[in-house]
DNA sequence: ATCTTAAATTGACATAGATCAATAATATCG
DNA sequence: CGATATTATTGATCTATGTCAATTTAAGAT
């Protein structure tokens, strides 16, 4: 069921140019980076990607060793996280389609990416993407669009870290991941309820990223089951059954 | 004295080319933004550039009334801060010369800024500004560059937030404010040692970055005297006096 | 189905940092 | 220069969250 929608969204898009037949069939042509890019320059693009997989868990570069590659997320959920000497953890954003991952003009990454869910991603080698880069306006300023709502999203996170409380935490991850989730699908075609999603971080995964344990990650679940602003089925899949109450506590100004 | 080396540096800078007086005489003419363009595109950029002052404690800008101008910080620091609803404050970024203040390509600001100290900017109307980094690549890649690097020291600020203790994060804040004012000095021309430094936030100030109370920084600055690792003349003089050991707290690998 | 393993929950307790309150240092103003 | 206001420090608690440990739940393997 939703292989097909996915098929058929493709098919549609096959109406609208002369792509590459791997950039026609590509879950973010119309939304990612290359999005600004006409069929001539993605043609030219093309030239240098190449499809990766990952599967949940993989690594996909680390904190010290030299970036070789860029990527643009086709599929999935990719954990970017820091470390502290002494191994504290800490995720630092969550990449969905169609959102880019590396540092441009830079050599090194300076934290670690990870496959949260099985991941498909289009890689492009560092040194070849950033003379591209550099010569096409289009791409450069596409890029440095999505650059800035990471900004955005890095900002709000930490107004979280620094300032709410574990439960407020949690909440605000909750919405956020289910507008990214619901976005995520309705960009695969499928149908999307917003209020109910599968949470697809372990405690473990959820806690690295609010700077909380995952014993206090876990009281936070149990009370707001009690408080009956959400359910939870298996521990995994969530239903948001008081959005209004969970808003004001993740201080959205309106709700 | 401090004022000599100023005027010296912009005797030495008149030499260079054919810049608009107000630019010529700019303190970030080398370093900022505009330090990609040639002076033809200069000229044209400063015909809608216009010089602003700011007091320590004014406000710059603010959350939800739209954004008119964008700016370069030529003088002084600025601070970017966002709020709960409940009032809870967090400072999310400090802005040195010659960073840029603004949210490029929005109408809105989801932030506030303010001057921390006494501030000279350089502003833009946002409407010409947008349209003018659309039609200048190299602008626009520079700009680019400038926000890469925010986005770096965002995630570091969010690793910090979540994962240090609160002697850790005071840590963090002094050698990050060592090296920023260091750099803002030489840029001005000035001399500078390193390890000796104006401290010029507010305990309040510091607790807003840090994510702690008044009470828990002044603990840990009590603390890091205690250890010797730097010593306070007036509250506000720092002298770093062991800088290994700070950046070991602060979990700076190489130190 | 049953066994095994991993993940999540819950409880008891410890502690870092918050809160409240008093004092001390510094800056400001007449 | 002294009086007043602001800011920082220090002390005595309190509390949210961390830590450690025991159970429960779910998932996977045979």
């Amino acid at each position: 069921m939703h292989n097909k929608n996915v098929i058929s969204l493709n098919t549609h898009k096959s109406n609208c140019g002369s792509d590459h037949p791997v950039c026609q069939a590509c879950e973010v042509r119309a939304c990612g980076m290359c999005s600004e890019l006409d069929t001539d320059n993605l043609h030219e693009l093309r030239k240098i990607t190449r499809l990766k997989e990952y599967k949940a868990g993989d690594q996909i570069f680390c904190d010290d060793e030299p970036t070789e590659n860029y990527a643009t997320i086709k599929n999935g959920i990719v954990k970017l996280s820091k470390i502290l000497p002494d191994g504290r953890q800490q995720t630092i954003g969550l990449g969905f389609p169609p959102d880019f991952i590396g540092r441009a003009f830079k050599d090194k990454n300076s934290s670690f990416a990870s496959a949260l869910t099985d991941v498909t991603v289009c890689t492009f080698p560092r040194e070849l993407f950033n003379d591209y880069l550099k010569a096409t306006p289009t791409l450069e300023h596409k890029l440095f669009e999505l650059t800035l709502n990471e900004l955005d999203s890095a900002r709000e996170w930490m107004l979280m870290l620094g300032r709410m409380t574990a439960l407020e935490k949690v909440a605000a991850l909750l919405l956020n991941f289910s507008e990214r989730l619901h976005n995520a699908r309705l960009l695969q075609g499928l149908e999307s309820e917003k209020n109910k999603f599968e949470l697809l971080l372990t405690r473990a995964e959820i806690s690295d990223f609010l700077g909380l344990t995952i014993e206090t990650v876990s009281r936070q679940f149990s009370l707001l089951k009690q408080k009956n602003l959400i359910s939870i089925q298996n521990q995994r899949f969530i239903d948001i059954t008081d959005r209004p109450a969970l808003d004001k506590l993740a201080g959205h100004e309106n709700y």
